[in-house]
DNA sequence: AAAAAAATCCCCATTTATGGGGGTTTTTGG
DNA sequence: CCAAAAACCCCCATAAATGGGGATTTTTTT
């Protein structure tokens, strides 16, 4: 029987590619293509997949829009991925990893799909001001500058970045930017 | 009379899916695509290429293989290009881009290869100990622990910093681990 | 072999950050 | 309205980084 695949990514390339190498594979059933969350409910109870092929960056609503359906949930991933999403999936599609590969990772999820892809537990969550506060030390300002910027006192800031660090478990700025990256908190012109 | 393309990169997904995009586009004559860039400068005297849509962490050595040539190279972009690496480029296709928008950036890079595109002059290097100590503090590590790691003294730490943020010009260890990111110094894994 | 560049090392004063503790005032959700 | 969470504020000691200033020894290039 045929893996029922819907894959959920916003480049057109990047569905294109997937679906011209996955098209004519003998034991894989593509649904057609959905590029952005909004319809995703819907379209899984529509389509009943076994496999999703996400979009990284969409894990955690993609996840949370399976809802405890026997879904195998497979990131697609172009570059930087942080351990906690990558843990959310069954597995992981590089987009640099071949069509033999690719194939191989789906079937593997579809058998996953037996035990539900459990939206992980215990996940921490950081508060608004937290978050802006992350976002200004990715951006690499002192705490004194964040202070005046956000118009606290720079123990607020301190303490918020304590916060933080006991949170996430990263103690350093680096860290802490490569967090802010791939969680798309900033982007690439940080660097001024 | 047809643009000539040639396509570099090394995701068979991403072929794939440019493949599919333009071949059928009248304006477009799409050369074989080339998966790395060992062949490259043949690839360009054979196929003679109006344009090239080159994978951006490819920059330099592309452009270099067309050494001069009136070729129009634009740059494949995942997700994080820095400045430095995108103003090799006469413009930038994002994979999120649309296949329409692909097409017109491809038309008029071809316009632009009248002037080829020059090698971007006077940029500064980084000696082979201040990469290295770029990379340990991308790492987030601190200068003591740098210093015990590549066994020399703080003192000697220090002045590669010293140097490493006079070259760049950033401050800040957040930017120069977004740097880092950019030129493929570190990757995902450093969040320990 | 001489010059230039890279790598190494040192000191000092000042600023920032870290890690620990303690609080109060707003906001928010039930 | 009440409890909990979030946001805010404060102090201290220590650690680390920054921004100046030097210097010497290796390597590399000419």
């Amino acid at each position: 029987m045929k893996t029922r695949v819907l894959i959920v990514e916003p480049s057109q390339i990047i569905v294109e590619g997937l679906v011209h190498m996955l098209q004519d594979k003998p034991n894989i059933k593509l649904l057609s293509p959905e590029y952005n969350l909004q319809y995703l409910q819907e379209r899984i109870v529509a389509g009943k997949p076994d496999v999703m092929l996400v979009n990284a960056n969409m894990a955690a609503q993609a996840v949370k829009a399976c809802g405890g359906k026997k879904i195998g949930v497979l990131g697609l991933v172009y570059q930087y991925v942080d351990p906690t999403t990558r843990s959310l999936f069954c597995d992981i599609v590089d987009i640099r990893d071949s069509g033999v590969a690719i194939v191989d990772k789906i079937v593997r999820a579809a058998s996953y799909s037996s035990k539900p892809c459990e939206p992980t537990t215990d996940r921490y969550e950081l508060t608004k001001r937290e978050t802006t506060v992350l976002i200004e030390v990715a951006k690499g300002l002192t705490n004194k500058e964040i202070a005046n910027k956000l118009n606290v006192s720079t123990y607020t800031v301190i303490s918020h970045r304590k916060n933080i660090v006991s949170k996430t478990g990263i103690k350093s700025v680096a860290g802490l930017t490569v967090y802010a990256l791939l969680n798309n908190l900033i982007d690439e012109n940080v660097l001024e």
